[in-house]
RNA sequence: CGCGGGGUAGAGCAGUUGGUAGCUCGUCGGGCUCAUAACCCGGAGGUCGUAGGUUCAAAUCCUUCCCCCGCAA
């Protein structure tokens, strides 16, 4: 089938190797080159650098629906087009183009996490099942007809970078039944249920902000839901030094009074930090001007006990 | 040339009024102990990122370059 993919970062990467290994006519349109890193260098997302590896013809566009983007794609003529973490709002003209219309690859269960970060969502709410599903993209945001999808299970210390992994596998393998359905004309629409429909934000640097006064559990699934970005962080307040925070892990270590955010460990029992109702044990951290050290490395320098994290 | 922090034993750090290096952990050996990841004693291990300069003398002051990291984008 000639199928345009519209993907961005690594999560769309299973999907269209499954497409490109499936035989499928590809064209890969994409978010244009990005300026990354300290210093600031062009670089292009990860599914151009697949088209570029598998000689995959490939189109950037700031916005695909504006008049450049649309022409391009009616030039392709796909008969289906298919979206994975693309990053842009199709418009109807868009919708138009192919066929078949356009099914999306999305990172949760819908209705359930509809928008831009499902997956970091699921995490920091502390779900212990999520899944991928696939639909029917529409006008709206994530609310298209359901086609299939699969579930899986949350680790309870797996990280968003982590489960985006398998997602990104799992929701292959839910795209290439999809497409096998299509083709064999047996696949089913269901409508989302709207009441049970919710929407979760864009992440940006301040959901990474650890609050001690919430129970363990869930400034643990904060820390979690934010790795690898925007990483879970906070403040030193002796110094005003920030810490990321990368991995916890939850303790049944004794509590007395202690204040929230108070510190203690020491390189043989290891570090932990108290939240409103217990303590959170520090695994893996970063401190400003160091590289990312797990925490017996860190205390090894520093003299931690008594100081309070805000 | 966006702002800033840093490169010192295997690891993490201290040491900048210049006088060839210390701490914690690890490691090796010994001891204590019913025993131990606990405790005690001792040892090994560093051309202090690179190149050059100032000086009687540089980890420490000046300059070049390389690398790592945080912020901002």
């Amino acid at each position: 089938m000639k199928i345009a993919f519209l993907g961005t970062p690594a999560f769309a990467i299973p999907s269209l190797d499954m497409l490109y290994q499936s035989g499928h006519e590809l064209a890969v349109f994409t978010q244009p080159d990005r300026p990354v890193g300290r210093h600031a260098k062009q670089t292009p997302p990860a599914t151009k650098q697949y088209t570029l590896e598998h000689g995959i013809p490939v189109f950037q566009f700031e916005k695909i629906s504006l008049p450049e983007g649309v022409s391009a794609l009616k030039e392709f003529a796909p008969e289906l087009m298919v979206t994975a973490a693309f990053g842009q709002i199709l418009s109807a003209e868009n919708l138009a183009v192919p066929k078949h219309g356009c099914i999306n690859v999305h990172g949760s269960l819908l209705p359930k996490y509809r928008g831009a970060a499902p997956i970091q969502w699921a995490i920091i709410d502390g779900e212990t099942q999520t899944g991928v599903t696939t639909m029917m993209t529409d006008i709206g945001m994530d609310t298209g007809d359901i086609l299939l999808f699969d579930r899986t299970d949350i680790d309870e210390n797996e990280t968003a970078g982590e489960l985006f992994d398998r997602l990104s596998h799992l929701g292959a393998g839910t795209l290439r039944r999809t497409i096998d359905a299509l083709a064999a004309g047996t696949l089913v629409r269901t409508p989302q249920d709207e009441s049970r429909a919710t929407r979760c934000p864009m992440l940006k640097k301040e959901h990474g902000k650890l609050d001690f006064t919430q129970p363990a559990r869930a400034v643990h699934n904060r820390v979690r839901g934010t790795n690898p970005w925007p990483v879970a962080y906070a403040m030193l307040d002796c110094d005003c030094d920030m810490l990321k925070i990368y991995r916890t892990r939850l303790s049944d270590l004794p509590v007395g009074g202690e204040p929230p955010g108070l510190l203690k460990g020491d390189v043989k029992a290891g570090l932990f930090v108290r939240c409103a109702d217990a303590w959170l044990e520090i695994l893996e951290l970063q401190a400003s001007c160091c590289r990312r050290l797990c925490a017996s490395d860190y205390l090894k320098g520093k003299f931690l006990e008594g100081k309070v994290l805000v």
